[in-house]
DNA sequence: TGTCACACTGAACGCGGTCTGAACACTCAC
DNA sequence: GTGAGTGTTCAGACCGCGTTCAGTGTGACA
């Protein structure tokens, strides 16, 4: 999962930053309005943390912008005014959740948590299919309710899947959204990541699709046609 | 919309059931953990929200044993207590939203539209021709809810003809929106892809006109003329 | 009915996407 | 410094899929 957070003042940037990589995501920093805004649209996040306070572009804006270029991804607002109208003005401009400061990092990666869950479609807190899960507050998988060890890109691939699970997905937007911005592109790190895995949770849960990218299923659920 | 709302406090349940109708809601008032859990369990509600702090049975649990029976509505939670570390619980019990006591009627309203708007944006785009169904986002295909196995080509294939379906698709056109620019014009490539798709799809769903192209329709409603 | 052009089918080939094992680089903990 | 653990690169092998081709089938038209 790869985040954009949007925040000036540097020191609360660094922690944000840190915090959510070591949750697990990938993460970009954007100083200012302008640049957020710019990434935003360019760049595919799963969510994005948005200060509402900005130099150069005020967050509303930011995030209007987005919303009328048809950008839909959750976006959480942050503050350190807490008067309700101005909330109520985030919430109206298309934001998804609002947290007012000082916060604690584990609500924030808690909202976090609960808006890439329902995004992607799931409402409960644990990624399930047929007997894998995924827990994504302790992050840590089971099979059967056997844990599984997975080092922590590993983790990243799998929780990706498993947001998708169904649904084929390129490994071009794997990699985008395992990594941020600078990552080259011709190497086969995926491809070794998903044979890892397939040997952890059982090869026939991750198909692959020649030429399109990978699918996770539910083995007892779906039977393999032809 | 529906909206179920679970709260022992006579007066603030009174308020939030007249905030919500006014803002057009029709909502249910369970003064009590297990009527809400009742309630939640059998009536079609859009969202929830529930008090955790409640009589006979606690909050938390009647929204572990929702999303235990499968229950994905959206779920806000409102309590007095104000630890994040129950925040987080809430959150990984399955709450979408959290709000705090004392609150503002209105951002309750902001919270609760934003959870509406965002729980809206699932329905999958999905191309239809009959039993012949194609997943645009999942990018599959399935014929009377059977799964078909296709390749990247036939499945472009398919996918532009599902895009116009009941129209003669001149082979030309076929080639253009499959290949990239250079194609070596003498090719039967697509006669046998065409081909390869009947097998799969069924004979009868591809017609051919003659000297003209492709013609994709749908075998029932579409009674073969001649 | 015969002819021709167009369309279909099965088989075969070879490119290239994908998989795998192993080696290497790097970062931590001790 | 040493070792374990992890991410990345590389080369070789595999095999699925796109393509080609030859032979057969079929509709259009005289």
């Amino acid at each position: 999962m790869r985040i954009l957070v949007v925040e000036d003042d540097p020191d609360l940037g660094r922690q944000l930053t840190e915090a959510l990589e070591q949750a697990g995501y990938a993460v970009d920093l954007a100083p200012d309005g302008e640049e957020g805004l710019f990434l935003g649209e360019t760049e595919p996040y799963d969510a994005a943390v948005l200060d509402l306070g900005l130099p150069k572009l005020d967050g509303v804006r930011v995030l209007e912008k987005w919303r009328a270029a048809g950008k839909d991804l959750p976006v959480l607002i942050l503050t350190a005014r807490d008067r309700w109208s101005e909330k109520v003005a985030g919430f109206d401009a298309g934001a998804d959740d609002y947290l007012t400061k000082p916060f604690v990092t584990e609500e924030l990666l808690a909202r976090l948590r609960a808006l890439l869950r329902r995004t992607a479609g799931h409402a409960n807190a644990a990624l399930e299919c047929g007997d894998l899960r995924v827990d994504t507050h302790a992050a840590r998988a089971s099979v059967n309710g056997e844990p599984i060890k997975l080092t922590a890109h590993e983790y990243r691939v799998l929780n990706y899947l498993m947001h998708h699970q169904g649904r084929v997905v390129p490994r071009t937007e794997l990699v985008e959204h395992i990594y941020d911005q600078d990552f080259d592109r011709d190497s086969n790190t995926i491809e070794v990541f998903i044979g890892r895995l397939r040997r952890k949770i059982g090869s026939n849960r991750i198909l692959t699709e020649r030429g399109l990218g990978y699918r996770l299923i539910d083995p007892k659920a779906e039977k393999i046609t032809e």
